[in-house]
RNA sequence: UGGGGCGUCGCCAAACGGUAAGGCACCGGGCUCUGACCCCGGCAUUUGUAGGUUCGAUUCCUACCGCCCCAGCCA
């Protein structure tokens, strides 16, 4: 499935169904992040399926910020998570929202529930309702003041908001059964006391709406007509709706849980990926190690290739992890057809070309994209002295070498056939220091004329006309599939070589210039990114995407 | 243990009673001035297990087994 036809899930036919039925006309999804952090690819799922499932009805989604608990919610999340978003490509129009804009009438809701008896000011400590609520298998026991006249809790409940009482004291309960045994019918709590200052309504509260008592509510305000949430809410539905229910609204958006997306060799949780931040285990939430959208879009990730994971993966009910192949395969797939070629010798290893002049420069044009002409071309400006990929060369070459190796032939990429006829070795390490060789002048982007067989092509850089480059190399922030599984500290398995930087690498002259945010794909290497914030001209920074795949290198590697 | 969910190929995931899609991964082979891309072929006699209903079951029923979520005044 490529991005752009039309993903089925289980949520889809629900939708299907309901505008079949005439239950509803137009869909209405939400997006409700609560802005106490930064969005990560787990959210984009979440994004992707809400926003994509408003595109394809011609619907809406909103994006509501779900700002209930000012204890852990700050303002400059919002603008993170609203550009997150629209950098994913998606776009709310007019319906940006937040829970906080209905605190008024959750409140006046919440004042019909009491005269209707359906809610109470309870007087005990989180501690004694805590200890009160019952376990899995045995009932809870009431609350020595559930019994309060409709007109007492209405009092209560007004000093409550009036700020008569201190942080904690008490809370307004749904009056649902203590004995349910779907713990979250045992009457709820649907506010609670905190003096705290509210991004949004400053000082105007000290009372605040739960998650359970806010969310539906809000979804009812706004029309939303399917509302999806993550598995863990499931045992909530029965709230949600009893909630509704008791409000008497006619609206009813019908809640819808999917799986959560987890992947392999990362976390996803807030949690975790703080840890990460604080312990300084990472340069910051946009780290390009890190899951978050932050981090994918530092790293040089598209949001074209996270949509189209997210279609990939598909939305279900059962837990699942997908490997991170899969996202990779999706980065690839999609730079393939739009990044321009270039050449980049990560590790140098100098070459001299003893048949070529000292001084002699031959311009030779090569195509951005050998597939796609139109793309234009740049010139590789060929010299005596090149330099080529260390791990190119092997003095001893292994079976199915195709490279260079000592009296053998390889064809520099876009330009001439070479054979290597010397090398020149560090006399104390061994190590090879640089290599003579000559060209077959009758290949200049042409074939041998013999018709002899050249094996292999490897990229290569004029020694003088290319610039130096600095690259970070990126891998797997961990070192194992499932981190932290198993009563391990998650931050003991972190991948050693998740980040490489690479100095002294060399790239073609067409690339001293390079612009920030630009994409490569460095022939035979992987695709790459200027890095946004440290890249500038003369001193080029590129960040790896994702690495071409290698069959040869896992071969010899296993 | 009570309640709510889920179990289809190594990883995702279709199939909605008519005889197991697709993607990723993997394994062969071809092509190749990127050992990339691309192309061809292979990859679940079987859908957690055991029974039952049916001409026919991944789809319906029953019982087991396994995994996940719920005892925040978090979301």
């Amino acid at each position: 499935m490529t991005e752009g036809t039309r993903p089925t899930n289980f949520i889809r036919q629900i939708i299907d169904a309901d505008l079949a039925s005439g239950k509803h006309s137009l869909v209405v999804t939400r997006f409700p992040p609560e802005p106490n952090g930064y969005l990560h690819i787990g959210h984009a799922k979440s994004i992707c399926l809400n926003f994509g499932i408003a595109r394809d009805y011609r619907g809406r989604c909103h994006l509501r910020m779900d700002d209930t608990n000012p204890a852990k919610e700050e303002a400059e999340y919002v603008e993170a998570i609203k550009q997150d978003v629209h950098w994913l490509g998606f776009d709310w129009g007019e319906d940006a929202y937040h829970a906080a804009d209905y605190f008024e009438q959750l409140y006046q809701w919440a004042e019909a529930l009491i005269r209707a008896g359906k809610a109470y000011v309870d007087d005990q400590s989180a501690e004694e309702v805590r200890r009160t609520r019952g376990t899995l298998t045995a009932p809870g026991t009431p609350s020595p003041f559930r019994n309060r006249s409709p007109a007492e809790n209405l009092d209560l409940f007004r000093r409550m908001r009036g700020g008569e009482f201190p942080d904690g004291s008490r809370t307004l309960r749904a009056k649902i059964d203590m004995a349910s045994p779907n713990l979250n019918l045992r009457d709820p709590v649907m506010y609670r006391i905190r003096r705290e200052h509210h991004p949004r309504t400053g000082d105007k509260w000290c009372i605040y709406p739960t998650y359970d008592w806010a969310h539906g509510q809000s979804d009812a305000i706004e029309g939303i007509t399917h509302s999806l949430c993550t598995l863990e809410f499931e045992a909530h539905r029965p709230l949600y709706d009893w909630f509704l229910e008791q409000i008497g609204i006619e609206h009813r958006p019908r809640q819808i849980e999917f799986a959560r997306l987890n992947l392999t060799y990362t976390v996803m949780s807030k949690r975790l990926l703080n840890t990460l931040v604080k312990d300084g285990l990472v340069s910051g939430w946009d780290d390009p190690r890190m899951p978050t959208i932050a981090g994918l879009r530092r790293r040089g990730y598209t949001p074209e290739a996270i949509r189209l994971f997210c279609d990939r993966i598909g939305v279900a009910k059962a837990d699942s992890t997908v490997e991170m192949d899969l996202l990779e395969n999706t980065l690839r797939e999609t730079l393939n057809v739009s990044a321009p070629r270039a050449l980049c010798v990560h590790r140098p290893l100098k070459v001299v070309v003893e048949n070529w002049d000292e001084g002699r420069v031959d311009q030779i044009d090569a195509l951005f994209m050998p597939e796609s002409p139109a793309t234009g071309s740049r010139k590789l400006p060929f010299t005596r002295e090149l330099f080529i990929e260390r791990e190119d060369f092997m003095e001893v070459p292994v079976k199915g070498w195709r490279r260079l190796s000592p009296g053998k032939e390889v064809r520099l990429r876009h330009a001439y056939v070479l054979r290597c006829t010397g090398v020149k070795k560090d006399s104390s390490t061994g190590e090879v220091t640089e290599l003579r060789a000559t060209i077959d002048p009758e290949t200049r982007s042409a074939n041998p004329k013999d018709g002899r067989k050249v094996g292999g092509t490897i990229h290569w850089v004029s020694a003088p006309l290319s610039s130096p480059a600095t690259l970070r190399l990126y891998d797997r922030l961990f070192q194992v599939a499932n981190p932290g599984a198993g009563e391990i500290d998650f931050r003991t398995q972190i991948n050693p070589r998740s980040l490489q930087v690479v100095e002294g690498a060399r790239v073609e002259a067409a690339l001293a210039a390079v612009k920030p945010a630009e994409r490569y794909q460095f022939e035979r290497k992987g695709y790459y990114f200027a890095d946004p914030k440290d890249s500038r001209e003369g001193a080029p920074v590129f960040n790896l995407i994702v690495p071409l795949r290698d069959t040869w290198g896992k071969s010899a590697a296993g």
